[in-house]
DNA sequence: GTGTAGTTGGA
DNA sequence: CCAACTACA
């Protein structure tokens, strides 16, 4: 008989969960988890209160589910990656512990404590066994000829669905029931007393939550995603992303139950429908990080990035997070995120490109007040958004994109039904002035409480061209 | 095999 | 623009 530790981290589910299931597989062995918090690391990784305080609750969740198995899941408040270590260590020889079973993250501080842990533990002669589990394909089964991630989405995406057709990815089943529990006292419960700090009706808490959201999205949007994902106002998307930041679904089960939902299709329409495409860009980026640990070091894929010359004005940034530019579709995006701390993904694409590209400011500050905002704040993907639409990222092509925020407002908030219900000052705006109030008003003559546009459009759009094209002479002319 | 020229195409 | 392919020496 072994006695096992699952160390739980970002994988807060019991189905599916390889390490959970590994860690049981055989039925002498005791089995007990454990969750460390380190809210000093959250801290430096900006992660926001709201995905905290979602985390804490859905570990209540997790406590309960485990418990139905007879696993015992001790929780302890550490504060960094560094005090975790040495907690995670003590726990182990407190209790007993002869394996640790944990799957793996893939950002770099996590890729360093998960080896200081490995090295002590096995000198110790604790098996340490880490598993591949919140991506749907090892990284090295998707490789280019020279051993390397790809860099370009369309072909990761041939590759990886090459990949899916030919092997069967399979979900592993919830544990069954362990003989005996282990009753120590443990200090979890002081969450059931904390304040949701989340909308609790838009995110509710629980593994069975979010699958009961997938099979919903099934059941009534996946028709029209293609569609309907682009308009803000309408709740076209899936919304699921808090729960795969923090594992509470696997991206395999979503694969799973959606080739399940649409077996009756032909493969190719399957394949490649847009709302897998999305499953695939988080797997794209979650290999990107792995071959590129630069890429958690705030380094930009292009190079020539170190020679930008950035304005940063504070002024517009602040603006920009409190949405006040003047520019109501991306005022109104930003106001989504900092209320519910979820942004429609079509607005992340315009905020993001609208304050690199027209407020000439470092796309990681972006990045970071993002991350520190939102709920479902993941920085493999977050990162990876806003390499691309700063144009500092993978996908290069020939021309700088530029999200024209009144041109995208026409386009996917049409009579303005989002704007308005994120910016009520702009309620008595006629619809068809509703993208360009400013205009409205200055013909009017009448008060809007709204700022004017802080920058020009065209202007600054010229600008960041000048820039970055002066960055890219400079970085060819050192090399 | 492996190095290179030419082609392709891009949330 | 440049990764990644194909073709061919």
């Amino acid at each position: 008989m072994k006695k096992n530790l699952v160390w739980f981290r970002n994988d807060l589910r019991v189905y599916d969960n390889t390490a959970l299931y590994q860690s049981c597989k055989f039925y002498e062995d005791k089995v007990i988890a454990l969750f460390i918090d380190t809210p000093e690391q959250w801290k430096n990784h900006f992660i926001s209160q709201k995905k905290i305080s979602f985390m804490h609750h859905n570990l209540i969740s997790l406590e309960e589910k485990l418990s139905e198995i007879n696993i015992t899941l001790y929780y302890y408040q550490s504060t960094t990656f560094l005090q975790s270590i040495k907690y995670l260590i003590h726990f182990c020889h407190q209790k007993k512990i002869n394996n640790l079973f944990y799957n793996y993250q893939y950002e770099i501080n996590e890729r360093n404590r998960d080896y200081i842990v490995k090295k002590k533990l096995s000198e110790q002669g604790i098996l340490v066994k880490g598993f591949h589990d919140s991506i749907l394909v090892p990284i090295n089964d998707i490789k280019n000829k020279k051993k390397n991630s790809y860099k370009k989405f369309s072909i990761f995406n041939e590759k990886i669905k090459k990949y899916l057709k030919k092997n069967i990815i399979r979900c592993l089943p919830i544990p069954i029931k362990r003989k005996d529990k282990d009753n120590d006292a443990t200090s979890f419960f002081k969450f059931k007393k904390s304040i949701i700090k989340f909308n609790k009706k838009i995110f509710p808490i629980g593994e069975q939550a979010a699958v009961e959201r997938l099979k919903n999205f099934f059941k009534y949007k996946i028709n029209d995603y293609s569609f309907n994902r682009n308009i803000p106002s309408l709740d076209g998307t899936s919304m699921l992303s808090p729960y795969l930041s923090i594992g509470i679904i696997s991206s395999r089960r979503c694969f799973f139950m959606f080739l399940k939902n649409k077996n009756s299709n032909p493969p190719d329409t399957i394949y490649n429908s847009s709302w897998f495409n999305e499953i695939i860009w988080r797997e794209f980026y979650y290999h990107l990080l792995v071959s590129h640990p630069n890429l958690s070091k705030s380094k930009s894929m292009s190079e020539w990035e170190n020679f930008m010359n950035w304005e940063n004005n504070s002024n517009y940034f602040d603006a920009w997070k409190n949405g006040c530019t003047g520019f109501p579709i991306v005022d109104a995006g930003m106001r989504q995120l900092k209320e519910i701390g979820w942004m429609h993904p079509r607005l992340r694409m315009i905020t993001s490109s609208f304050l690199v590209k027209n407020l000439l400011i470092d796309w990681r500050k972006g990045e970071k007040y993002f991350m520190s905002q939102l709920i479902d704040g993941d920085f493999a993907i977050n990162n990876g958004g806003w390499q691309w639409c700063s144009s500092f990222g993978t996908d290069y092509v020939p021309y700088i994109r530029f999200f024209n925020p009144f041109l995208q407002s026409k386009k996917i908030d049409k009579s303005g039904n989002f704007i308005k219900n994120f910016i009520p000052e702009l309620n008595n705006v006629p619809n068809n002035f509703i993208h360009n109030p400013h205009e409205w008003s200055n013909k009017k003559k009448c008060f809007v409480n709204y700022p004017d546009p802080i920058v020009d459009y065209n202007d600054t759009k010229k600008k960041f061209m000048l820039i970055f094209n002066k960055a890219q002479l400079e970085f060819k002319k050192q090399v």
